[in-house]
DNA sequence: GATGCTTCGTTATGTTATAACATGGACGAG
DNA sequence: CTCGTCCATGTTATAACATAACGAAGCATC
């Protein structure tokens, strides 16, 4: 009784989601974590799911491997894969997205100081932004209270163009 | 037996904050809602927190007054002042503070579009920015990728100035 | 004083997140 | 080798946050 049953189904993913976890276990190896089977699981339905899918969520999909599955199972990932700047909680959604910050970023953690979310009500979609004028007038802002930002959260949200028809 | 017993004690707030609460009163009035007595409670419990308290530390102490409140009882309130622009949700706490937002605005929900928050992780003191610049920033940014706003949540974690030292 | 509207009371439940402690496996030091 | 340590995970329970649904009370208007 084998976990891995045959070659072609070792892969629970499509093939471009397993390259980018390929990647993730890669970037995890370097920094020195470890990106568990739990924790390459819970990232690839984030990875896979139409729209960002919230904790419990996760939680449903995953008892798929894990039948056993708590909360406190996906809450470990999740936490795992913020510290590693794989992916974004979008606070007002309580949901989770992958980090399309930068393909190739290499410095974690910090991916998630400066990212800005765009969410549509409509469609639920989620996209990232790096926008660098946005940084700079809040880091401006900041600096004239004398406030020191270790950490923004900044989401918005409205229509994106396709759901503006 | 009545529920206001004397002169003196009809106020449960210091001055400052009931002339605030006479204020927003007047605001809702003016723009044909009301201010009822739990609606004008909470309030004051928001004004007169040393930090921004969660529906649940209000529903507590809001039971000096309604022993039978429920947590529907302070949603309500809290969504009418949300509505109102009396008070903010700071998502990053699912906690509540006062509006700061130009003391004479009187153009109720739409106070909310607009603000930026900056929070203390050490003191957990709150403050509202209406920056401007950060507003045009992202403005374009969503622009450029043909979003349309209507409501932002940016929250800034870190140090205040106190805090510092 | 009937009607319609807003507000509030009440019960129950849904949703999100963490505490606390036990288990098991990898790996180096002795 | 086997002990201790560290990390990841399992397991149970509960905390914290939020809403659904329905009915009754207040009050403005006609």
């Amino acid at each position: 009784m084998d976990k891995h049953q045959s070659g072609t189904t070792d892969a629970p993913f499509p093939a471009a989601i397993e390259a980018r976890l390929e990647q993730a276990e890669q970037a995890c190896f370097t920094r020195g974590t470890r990106l568990t089977e739990t924790r390459r699981q819970v990232l690839g339905l984030i990875l896979a799911a139409p729209k960002p899918p919230g904790a419990y969520d996760l939680l449903e999909q995953l008892r798929v491997w894990h039948r056993n599955a708590a909360p406190p199972t996906i809450y470990r990932a999740l936490d795992f894969l913020t510290e590693q700047g794989l992916i974004h909680k979008i606070e007002r959604l309580s949901a989770f997205v992958p980090c399309t910050h930068r393909l190739n970023c290499d410095h974690g953690a910090e991916c998630g100081h400066r990212a800005q979310f765009l969410i549509c009500r409509v469609c639920g979609h989620v996209r990232e932004l790096e926008d660098l004028d946005i940084e700079i007038a809040l880091s401006r802002a900041a600096q004239a209270q004398g406030f020191r930002i270790e950490l923004t959260t900044i989401e918005v949200e409205g229509l994106c163009a396709a759901c503006r028809s």
